[in-house]
DNA sequence: ACTAAAATATACCGATCGGTATATTAATAT
DNA sequence: ATATTAATATACCGATCGGTATATTTTAGT
């Protein structure tokens, strides 16, 4: 890693939490400037503009949530284990290595909708994948007869990222602990009915 | 309703689905004027700043989706037949007199939550009136002895919410039209398995 | 050590930001 | 009809917006 592929991924990790906090329109290229503690010439010559340093900060937060999801996945033996991984690691993704602002799936998809196309796209896309990655476990589970072959792995899938969606912003924007142990309960015995 | 009543309110109307579409920081002052096809004298003569706009603007985004259900609701008798109203009409959120932009609820949680503390008052405090209605409801399931007296009201109220919520989210960024069906069928199964 | 190139800092750009003071017009009460 | 007040328009404010051109410094190759 040469020293403008360094700068270039200390942008990104300094910017990352400001993105996911403020959003895209709400963050400045000054916050940038002062989170980093570079300058324009510095962000502008390794970035085209504003928007390829949100793309990849999006990128950046994206991964960090999935790397504490898989990392925790991979303790677990059994698919139903495996699921209620997503239980637990959101009913505690408060003060973990969770990136800070909550989930920028969540916070992209809701700003960036209406707004702005290659920033949904990327949030669309993030959904999709993890649809299919829950969706793939399932079937997993119905090849080992851990689950029946009468399951729907697809609505199943898509049902569980909404529910832990909604949950996250529900708690989040309530401050509520109780709905999130609530809601995280939910999303634990849909996994556990899972027969 | 006098002249500022009314401009107030044309201010409000006129304005309300910019903010719901680009969000609070995404809207600017020309934005709204070139909505309302006023000046910022006018603007400024019925409001104090952009802020009370917004506030006003939400609660009359919140009121028309509200307003949407309610009536839906009022046609229906038994409260699993009330409940599944969610389920229809978020099925058929597009083309109705729902708000432009999704869910105001959804949009202004994810942005103001970290960023903007009266906003994201506004919405947590419609978050929990509406988990408080769904929960009324059940109970009067239970004491019309409609659903058995073991259902937690609060938890599953609170798990709809979030259900539906992150329906809205995961449907309107990913343009899906299966996926929201697929969401909004396992509304309605969840309704209808209470008992 | 010297040079070429890459990386960063500085200074500046026009446009737009939210907001205000004042001038003008429209409505209302007498 | 006139005086008073309410409502709206105009013109302007300093600050900040995202972005660029150029100067300076650091790095890397020889």
């Amino acid at each position: 890693m040469n020293k403008a592929e360094k700068t270039r991924q200390f942008i990104i990790e300094k910017t990352a939490p400001i993105f996911n906090v403020k959003g895209y329109a709400g963050t400045s290229l000054n916050d940038m400037l002062t989170a980093t503690g570079l300058t324009k010439g510095s962000i502008y010559g390794n970035f085209q503009n504003k928007d390829e340093v949100a793309l990849a900060a999006f990128d950046h937060n994206v991964k960090q949530m999935f790397g504490v999801i898989k990392s925790e996945m991979d303790k677990q033996t059994s698919v139903k284990e495996k699921l209620q991984v997503y239980a637990s690691v959101y009913e505690n993704f408060m003060g973990s290595r969770f990136p800070e602002g909550g989930c920028p799936i969540l916070n992209t998809s809701t700003e960036a909708d209406d707004t702005h196309p290659t920033l949904r796209k990327k949030a669309a896309d993030a959904i999709t994948s993890w649809k299919n990655s829950i969706a793939t476990l399932i079937k997993k589970g119905i090849a080992d007869n851990e689950f029946s072959a009468e399951l729907d792995p697809e609505q199943i899938a898509i049902t569980i990222v909404a529910l832990i969606e909604g949950g996250i912003m529900v708690s989040k924007v309530t401050g509520n602990l109780s709905y999130r142990t609530c809601i995280m309960k939910s999303v634990s015995k849909m996994i556990n009915d899972l027969s």
